[in-house]
DNA sequence: GCAGTAACTTACTCGTAGTAGATTACGCGA
DNA sequence: TCGCGTAATCTACTACGAGTAAGTTACTGC
């Protein structure tokens, strides 16, 4: 009856150190989406984890690198889903579309307000910013490798630069439909598709 | 000769509320791009403005409100400036050139990394990142007139869409910019107008 | 059963945001 | 020129959270 009375029996189990990882990761997550960056504290996630706090630094070094480990594993997620979206279409227009709906819908139905958390928390050391940074660029890569096949006359630059367009557009417009529940994700796929396609020249009356 | 002796005589004038509030904005946004926010303290700020602590506190009520209200001075700066741009405009696309090409100058000459701080900072509270998008928001508000002038036959939905997807791709773009001195104002006001304009279809091959 | 090791903990330090309450300098009327 | 009120300012704290050093416990293979 020791134990039973004294303290509620928290299964306090061991577990294997990629089992462990993955647990803190989903836990990480949940909070920070939760709280927010700032406003979670590492003893928050350590409790919530039923382990100590010099566990996570064990695993990640620091908070920032908890965000940042939650960031690449969404992200790598994310790169994923698109990834495979666009696979199976057929014209470059779909291609575009596909990926697109396939974006907003994982930032949708994955974790709405965890976008919050991805397109904001840097009060991060530069060296932070900058490995966010590479990350991002994987799906740059992915946008450039798209253009690029569709576009092999543009110069280099013009191909950056235009990845670079998109994927702020896209980040940007997600986040907006996080306060605009009207606004499907078909609706927001369609816009950013015509928009790449032919910009504002339709909606334009001269 | 008590004073040049004991301590090299730091001129504390007193100022008034105005001129104070003035001075540690100056301070706190140079600090802010030097170190980043969260690397800098209030302490350090507060020093180099040769006042202590608690006077910061009476004036910005926390380190996000500081932060906020730098960011706000600026924003309003760079509206000014954008819009004062394009009032001397002819054509929509000359209208949308020259906002472009004053918006990436403003950040250019300005402040250049301090649009870092501009665009990653929020560590903070819901609440504060609100109000970060309200200033956003006028910036919006601009565009969104714009659009609304150039096709008054698009729906507002389509409109609302359509700002939020030329402010994002416009941020990110200068954020790129930062670390690719070869591309000049002149060039990426070029390339957001054109994308603007027509997409990717001149680039398109079929 | 008994190492040996890997998972885990307790119990701290230190830096910095934020605050309570005393204090000083300036403007202004007599 | 002298006080006197008030607004600007300071000293001296507390609180909390990130990060760490060094010890402790529970599985794993022999």
């Amino acid at each position: 009856m020791s134990d039973a009375t004294a303290r509620p029996p928290v299964r306090r189990r061991r577990m294997s150190r990629a089992e462990r990882e993955r647990q803190m990761l989903d836990v990480a997550e949940t909070v920070f989406t939760e709280r927010g960056y700032k406003a979670t504290s590492m003893d928050e996630i350590a409790e919530r984890c039923g382990v100590s706090k010099p566990m996570l630094y064990e695993y990640f070094g620091s908070k920032d690198g908890l965000l940042l480990a939650c960031m690449s594993r969404v992200k790598a997620e994310l790169l994923d889903v698109t990834q495979k979206a666009m696979a199976g279409a057929g014209s470059p227009r779909e291609v575009l579309r596909r990926g697109m709906h396939a974006y907003f819908g994982f930032i949708d139905s994955h974790s709405r307000s965890f976008a919050m958390v991805l397109s904001e928390p840097l009060a991060a050391p530069p060296e932070t910013a900058e490995t966010i940074e590479a990350t991002r660029r994987q799906q740059s890569t992915l946008i450039a490798g798209v253009l690029a096949v569709f576009a092999p006359s543009a110069p280099r630059a013009a191909i950056d630069a235009h990845t670079e367009i998109i994927i702020g557009a896209c980040e940007r417009l997600a986040l907006w439909r996080t306060g605009r529940p009207d606004v499907s994700v078909a609706d927001a796929a369609q816009y950013m598709t015509d928009f790449c396609w032919h910009g504002l020249s339709p909606y334009l009356d001269d």
